[in-house]
DNA sequence: TAGATTGTTAATCGATTAACAATC
DNA sequence: TAGATTGTTAATCGATTAACAATC
């Protein structure tokens, strides 16, 4: 089997990306029970896909599994870290040290992946100074000169949203390159700067909408 | 311009479910500037949609816009808000009092809503009997009789990966309809349960993958 | 070898967009 | 009225799936 990409042009589809990680999920929990090897059916039947969608979506990255067998679960594993760029680290600055803010700060989950906070910033004057998890807390006027002779992969927005467009702009005047926006708001953001989206009211409205799908027929 | 259903058979399309909130948000932010009348084109513009698209969503749920105005501000606020049923209140219970879940249980927005988190588990001892925002932390041991005797719209699971498929089937078993997780495990549970996802992890590693495409070719 | 399962192609399905008659 | 913009249809685009030759 020829293993060329299928695509030149670039783009991966963002359903692609979006089942990378759930693919990384699922097999890390195999490889945790010692399960050697899995079929795309297999894999298909547990996480609510279809077989031919996993083959066609790790189809543009190469081609890992074997006629007859399936995949080798820790092949696999290893060719999905690399793909989705967990074989290097990640620096992060946390700018927001609310309850949310503290809780990321916290979460070790990051810091094993590779994905390290290395400095936190805040308004309030109370919270300036204090030690949280990794870092101390920073006031946020100090932000800018921070990340002058900082470099900085991934400034992460976990402020009240009035603020966050400006701490985005911030970041993006000072080359951080990507942006995690944990804030209630459309940021705004130049074509080449990445950002990604937790909106947790949009997801707890998704769900309220579904609770009431039947009745809400206009 | 008749206002009809566009589509009997029931299912809104997931696309389709996603925007609403972000319309919604959107309309609030012009709103609270004192706007009071907005294009389908304005909408798109701002947000980075099609102008078409806003008009065809929308037209799954009725005739909201006038032709040669658009859209009154106030009045499709009004209407998407029903849409997503926001006209009515949700009880919500909550497991695991680590960062992330006193976090959520501290974050006004959610009640302002109509979203209320009505009780707060968890296994740690240490935890149990400490007051968090809404109320006492209870032992996760009684956490199906709580149910049994407290109906809830809404099971939020913040624990560890470990645990939660089991805190999910002592939902699903107590009649809970629907589960907002947080724990970075794809959970199994009937098809007329509703499941919405907020996986940490995976928003990040999109992140990472979208740093790295350029160079991660097979 | 026979059975299983891949990677890929072609067919299908669904979602997005462009265009426009309707009409405020 | 003339200009603007809707809601909807038809055309386009892209993503998913079924099918299968290749082959382990």
């Amino acid at each position: 089997m020829p293993s060329r990409e299928r695509k030149k042009d670039g783009g991966i589809p963002s359903g692609v990306v979006t089942r990378l990680p759930i693919y990384l999920r699922y097999l890390t929990e195999l490889q945790d029970q010692g399960v050697g090897r899995v079929s795309s059916a297999q894999l298909g039947e547990a996480l609510s896909f279809t077989a031919a969608q996993i083959r066609s979506d790790l189809s543009y990255f190469g081609s890992f599994g074997q006629q007859g067998y399936g995949y080798d679960v820790d092949e696999l594993l290893r060719q999905i870290s690399r793909i989705l760029g967990l074989n290097r680290n990640y620096v992060m600055v946390l700018v927001g040290a609310g309850n949310l803010g503290k809780a990321l700060a916290s979460y070790e989950n990051f810091r094993r992946r590779g994905f390290e906070i290395r400095a936190i910033f805040d308004v309030d004057e109370l919270l300036v100074g204090n030690y949280h998890a990794c870092c101390v807390i920073q006031p946020v006027e100090q932000l800018e000169e921070y990340l002058r002779s900082n470099p900085t992969d991934i400034g992460i927005i976990a402020t009240p949203g009035h603020v966050s467009q400006e701490i985005c702009d911030t970041f993006v005047k000072c080359g951080v390159p990507s942006i995690w926006n944990f804030s209630p708001v459309h940021l705004q953001v130049p074509d080449e700067v990445l950002v990604e989206h937790i909106h947790l009211t949009d997801s707890l409205l998704r769900l309220s909408f579904r609770l009431n799908e039947q009745r809400q027929k206009a």
